[in-house]
DNA sequence: CTTTAATCGAGACGGTACGTCCTGTCTTATA
DNA sequence: TATAAGACAGGACGTACCGTCTCGATTAAAG
């Protein structure tokens, strides 16, 4: 007997019938989110006045997510920039370039990650709730932390064949340093993170990799 | 014209009857909160089971401190270890140094500001709740961030006059460097701040400051 | 003009084509709801653990009755004995009954309406709803109260005729006091309604017809 | 030692010190309620619109009821009239009356209990809760019930003696007859319970009582 | 044999209330 | 005046349930 093959894949997570979700509520509550989120900060992002703003109901928002941090981490996993593309830094052709100033570039691009405002409130916030709730935290990093030190390593590797970094110089290291220095610089000293201070950090990184 | 002066939070000592305050008190209140702050994280630091395991009540801590957030802030500013001191790492016959070990080495010291847990679950916790509490955020940058940033100022001032700095070097820029690496490693990143890593930024700062 | 059919809780067979109504689907929602109602109560009666149990869905019970009030009123109307018949007590033949037995033995059979637990238990729930909810409590006394009324009033004029129950005494009395007694002792506080019950019950009436 | 006698013995459930309860609380809260659960029924009692009507909130009944039945049982326990006194209705020198009048009148206060709607609507409320529910039904009898049927009991045992009623008689057939038929006439049949209805019942208990 | 129309299972949806929890303020009696 | 004790207002939490809705699949009678 042949299998009966349902004509149309579904996509929704349980698989079978049922009313199909309405696939604009989630982007709605994320963009609600961020909204509220610079507005009053992580902690004042009330369920109630989140699915308001999005036009739903807690309930849908409850059977999307299962708390409120999961709804901040997909925020922030959904607006932070991809981590860097060593293909678009390090061109092929590039390869006898005077200086290191590819790996300094995509350094930057790295350290930019934490451009938006809503991506550090979120973050501050997560991370404060992590301490202390494993599963929250492995969810973080896996979303968010994890491939950007792959994307780290791929380019610190591939500097290195190309000798353009010093060989005890780790794509954990550097990330570690790069997106650590706006964090510190941006929420806990409050400063804005211009070019000046992007500048900066490119010099004493660029001088590192010498 | 007396200045009514509001029963809560009042100084100690300010007037003259009356029972005087338990000194014992206040201490007890910031080692029960460093207790349960690693044990439960910020948010799990309650204020009734604080005042429970100090062996007080609500009342006594919200007469010493108008928040939780006080509380938490003021135990940071007990456990932390005070900013590096100039003259313990760059003794004045130490003048001819080959390398440059001595910035270095004061540059780990400023690292390792963030050894104790508690310490660093309160930081990730008052930063979350200072987004959007500009009160707060002041207060923790002059009680615990510009002490830092002066003192590593001093050192990298000193450093300059001696050679063995480039001069594009600012003592805010290291102070970003070295913390943010540290916050970043171990409280975004869950890795453990161990000699290696210690060695490995070591190295890449000795590097830069060449 | 023709008139406009919900499609909610149409009767079935109404119009002509179309799948045709599951006829084992009412009776087996009926039978699940006795049992939820006295294993749970009226308000553990939950339309979701209904639909499972009938082997259905939510759906396919809202089809059929507009409200979980109403599914439980079928459900009553179902279980509960018919009313007294009075032929079957007051045989033509019996006239001259020495005592008034008979009436007393009709009215031990309204008693015996409320013998059922999960009438019981839905009648309670029911009215509790019902005392505000107009239209529940017309619906209710329509289908429930009113035949018990019309069967007790042709009971007591069958009786008075024969001159075995006096003039002042009326079917509504009667029937409220049998039914209404039985509630009180059964639901209120939580008795048997055993046969010693009843047999106590029936010696107070047949001395009050004397 | 001498034990320390406390000066005021409180009575306060706890015992020790402490803000004392808002005396003014706990009954604002049942006057509340019972404004409630004549406007909107049973189930219309919100907490949330009860703590607003008694000019208080959520939390504050939640210490001093576990729920919200609580609340309804203490309102009920408060409204319903004491049960009947013997005393008050066989007086001393009233020895040889002719008739069981006494008796009669005194079932006629006990069938006058349900005579507030309000009380009636918790009731019925109550009894659907606590039909499942047991430790909310055991309150319900120990509050309301219990002292019902001792008065009743009582009533009976004297007028037994004065031979003014039947040995098979007991307190608690007497009223469950009683309250029962008002509670169907009333509640189930959403009749009046006016003097004529209570006439019938009094002359039909006075015949069973001859 | 196709169309039509109502049913079915499945499950998301808006809405509402629940009872719990926690913060920061207050009100007592006692030390 | 400080203390222990604990009640208070206020507000958010996450859960649970109701009754409605929107799907695709199914099932018969009508055309």
């Amino acid at each position: 007997m042949m299998r009966r093959v349902t004509p149309e894949v579904r996509k929704a997570g349980t698989g079978a019938g049922g009313r199909p979700r309405d696939p604009e509520l989630g982007p709605a509550v994320l963009a609600a989110a961020a909204e509220l989120v610079v507005r009053r900060g992580y902690h004042g992002v009330r369920m109630e006045e989140l699915a308001q703003l999005a036009g739903t109901t807690k309930t849908a928002i409850y059977r999307r997510w299962p708390s409120r941090a999961a709804v901040l981490l997909d925020l922030v996993a959904q607006r932070m920039p991809p981590p860097v593309e060593v293909d678009a830094v390090l061109p092929s052709g590039m390869a006898g370039s005077a200086e290191n100033e590819d790996v300094v570039a995509a350094s930057r691009l790295l350290a930019r990650s934490l451009s938006d405002p809503a991506v550090v409130h979120c973050v501050m916030g997560l991370l404060a709730e992590a301490v202390h709730q494993p599963e929250l935290g492995a969810q973080f990093r896996a979303k968010l932390i994890e491939p950007q030190i792959a994307a780290a390593d791929a380019l610190v590797a591939a500097a290195k064949k190309a000798g353009r970094c010093p060989p005890w110089v780790s794509g954990a290291l550097l990330a570690d340093i790069m997106t650590g220095s706006v964090l510190q610089h941006v929420v806990v000293r409050g400063q804005p993170a211009d070019d000046a201070f992007f500048a900066e950090l490119a010099q004493f990184v660029g001088n590192a990799l010498r």
